[in-house]
DNA sequence: AGTTTGAGTGAACGTGTGTTCACTCAGATT
DNA sequence: AATCTGAGTGAACACACGTTCACTCAAACT
């Protein structure tokens, strides 16, 4: 017989780890199908509550899903404004954050999967969220490379086309990591020559236009 | 009262008209919605059929994806295809197939709504089908763009990432064209600039690398 | 010690789900 | 004219859905 553990646990406490496995719950869930087509109860019963419950949490699955964008992108944003203000460099910009994104995907797949899916397919506000999330990174990058040298070469307009062209497509990039993750050495490859190839493109911009 | 008229019609016709008005509700179900949240039951009321008629013409909601992608490239890759040939210029890709896009666009918004969705959040097998129709389409960009003089400067692996490069950027083109018909005008702009960063890039690659 | 609070319960509701089956009854075939 | 075919029917199945309501009972507060 093994002995019974009597845990003490504030009523916060649980109510917190009720929670964080609620989120859990619907991340793992959404793996492969997407807000919109799961249910409260499947939900309720993956965590091993009645459904009732639920709604001691939040007040529908679109609210669940609200806190789980805020959530995937809290640390994201703060490591590549790390990456960011030690890069002197334009080239260093693309050097630091693909290595950092890519860890942050795997380390967080869960996040990106089900970023990656409700971004085109989840209900209208989480799409809303999701798309703002993303337009504030593409921003702090523009406002960034207007401090290099290189960015002196842009105006304000073509800085942040310059900046939504890049992280558009390290969006892509991090879809194909989620999508096939046993393709990571490859995907990353590939997208380091493909930045480079736009960075020519941005410093040569100048004379160009 | 109105004259009761009397459509000779045949059996082919008639299960055809069918099979479209199928095709037709399931696309108006997934304008705000998913494949993987839609039902069967929703579908066939909309059509105006009893539930297990349905199976007369789709064994199944995935095989009504699968010929909803068929038809959703059918049109646009050889309108791409028509475009590229008559393109003397790398400039010229981007100035024909810019407009030709926005045109199917508008003309086929169910269409690409229900791509844009699908691409991220369908079923599995929907998702590969449409993740293979637009690498059909980077192939044919990037054979296409190997016959340029412009394109003598590239090895077949950095073309292959150029055409992916492009037409990535053209996807997410796309899908905010959808999200946001209203702004069709500066999405378009936006989208031309960004391409010619990209091709200025392009065009200095050799040099560069 | 006595009272309040609130996370989790469990039954019940009306409705929607995919799939089965035996059927009808016009158009197509012989 | 007689037969066959197959798109569409309608009932039935066992189950899942979101939400309601009155409830328990331990932790937190007074």
């Amino acid at each position: 017989m093994a002995a019974q553990v009597e845990v003490i646990e504030s009523r916060s406490e649980r109510k917190e780890r009720t929670r964080r496995a609620i989120l859990d719950a619907a991340l793992q869930l959404t793996e492969d199908s997407s807000l919109v087509a799961i249910s409260l109860r499947q939900v309720a019963k993956e965590v091993g509550i009645v459904p009732t419950a639920f709604y001691r949490h939040f007040e529908s699955v679109e609210s669940l899903g609200l806190a789980l964008v805020d959530e995937s992108f809290e640390s994201l944003r703060g490591l590549l404004r790390e990456v960011w203000l030690r890069s002197p460099q334009f080239q260093d910009y693309i050097d630091g954050s693909l290595p950092v994104l890519a860890e942050h995907v795997r380390a967080h797949r869960a996040h990106y999967s089900f970023i990656a899916r409700e971004r085109a397919a989840g209900p209208p506000r989480v799409r809303e969220a999701i798309r703002h999330e993303i337009e504030l990174i593409s921003r702090e990058l523009a406002t960034d490379v207007a401090r290099l040298p290189d960015g002196q070469a842009f105006s304000t307009d073509h800085l942040n086309l310059l900046a939504d062209l890049i992280v558009s497509f390290v969006v892509t990039t991090a879809e194909r990591l989620i999508e096939d993750p046993g393709a990571e050495a490859r995907i990353l490859a590939d997208t380091r020559t493909q930045l480079r190839m736009l960075m020519v493109g941005a410093i040569n911009w100048r004379s160009a236009r």
